[in-house]
DNA sequence: CGGTGCGGGTTAC
DNA sequence: GTAACCCGCACCG
């Protein structure tokens, strides 16, 4: 992925490359440093040839989480941990939102569910889905590397994702969740749950932007509640998703309740002083569009041929796409996660800016 | 149900 | 030998 602007290479690099001193180890050193210098807050998103050390106490870090979806793969070797980039999957259609977002769901990391994933329809206009393969490294899938020693989890990442971010492993969640509920609520006969299960269990979802707007229905007021816990401690964990891309909050409470406006964080908080700990979220400047038809789920003949995403902003044509189902008011379903580790600016933890209250940072989010 | 780890085994280079 | 990857198994929330 391209990195626009500055101050986003700054926030994932700054890191690992600090000040000049150079990272000096690679995961596969027989002897990783000891004398860490400065300890890393998780990243959500890590893209490039990148290296962090994170503590042997961040949660994410222990659970060798990425916002990306990773597969575990195996590289016979137990001393080490290797995953490897899924991609994204878009919608054969290539339509839009409203809003004119396109549609990235989170490839399944089980191969049985990721294969059912495929067969299921788009949220937005129902067509078909498709996997979107990632060939960031050498024309393979991005390689992400996780070595525990001492008390330290090293990272260390192979390749740039060529591919857009797919949602969050916590958006992909409530997604889930809502559908589920969805199909309980629906107050239809048997057969026609059953056909549900079948056809709508596909898709029929509301989108990304959908989202935060249905979290925002009436009923969603139970968030309030979590809102003020996260976000509140120095130290918390916070798992990847969480609340980072997409946030279905910022808007939640007070908008204009409007569904006219779709979320408008697209691109935003870049310049917050610091990503907001653990978080480094907010959708990169990057998370563009990269079209790139014609690579599916083919694997890597002969790459070399790179195509470039078509014109700048593929014209949202959706084709015919009866909004599928109407999906509304559900609520809750998205579980306040533990908190957040720290935040993650670089150039040292900054600790709270919390202290303000949560509000804070909500309000930085609509600053589109 | 699906995310995550593990490790045997295969295949291509 | 290295790397990608398929496959089933176990554990867990
Ligand atoms: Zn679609
Ligand atoms: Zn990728």
């Amino acid at each position: 992925m391209l990195k626009g602007a500055d101050d986003v290479v700054m926030e994932q690099e700054d890191s690992a490359s600090r000040h000049g001193e150079m990272t000096s180890w690679d995961i596969n050193d027989i002897k990783l440093p000891q004398d860490v210098r400065q300890i890393d807050w998780f990243q959500e998103w890590p893209d490039s040839y990148v290296k962090h050390i994170y503590s042997s106490e961040d949660k994410n870090a222990q659970r060798h989480h990425s916002s990306w979806a990773m597969r575990n793969t195996n590289n016979h070797n137990s001393r080490i941990l290797k995953k490897s980039c899924l991609g994204v999957v878009v919608c054969s259609n290539d339509c839009s939102t409203l809003d004119g977002k396109k549609i990235y769901l989170r490839p399944a990391i089980c191969d049985k569910a990721r294969q059912k994933q495929q067969r299921k329809c788009c949220p937005n206009c129902s067509g078909p889905l498709r996997l979107l393969s990632c060939r960031g490294h050498g024309g393979y899938p991005v390689t992400n590397f996780w070595r525990h020693e001492g008390q330290f989890i090293f990272f260390q990442s192979k390749g740039a994702h060529d591919h857009p971010r797919p949602e969050t492993k916590l958006e992909a969640e409530a997604r889930r969740s809502i559908q589920k509920a969805q199909m309980a609520f629906s107050p239809s006969s048997p057969r026609l749950k059953r056909i549900q299960e079948i056809e709508s269990l596909t898709g029929a979802m509301p989108t990304r932007e959908a989202l935060p707007l249905l979290l925002s229905e009436p009923d969603a007021y139970v968030l309030p509640a979590n809102f003020g816990r996260r976000l509140s401690k120095s130290s918390q964990e916070l798992t990847p998703g969480s609340r980072s891309g997409q946030p279905p909050y910022p808007r939640a409470a007070g908008e204009d309740g409007a569904c006219g406006e779709a979320p408008t964080w697209s691109r935003m908080a870049r310049v917050l002083p610091v990503t907001e700990g653990g978080r480094d979220h907010f959708f990169g400047p990057d998370a563009g569009p990269l079209g790139d038809d014609s690579r599916q789920e083919n694997p890597p003949l002969a790459y070399g041929g790179r195509r470039l995403p078509p014109p700048p902003y593929p014209a949202p044509h959706g084709g015919p796409c009866p909004a599928a189902s109407g999906a509304h008011r559900l609520r809750q379903l998205l579980a306040p996660p533990g908190g957040s580790e720290g935040d993650g600016g670089e150039g040292g933890r900054r600790m709270g800016l919390n202290c303000c209250g949560d509000d804070t940072v909500f309000n930085l989010y609509p600053l589109r």
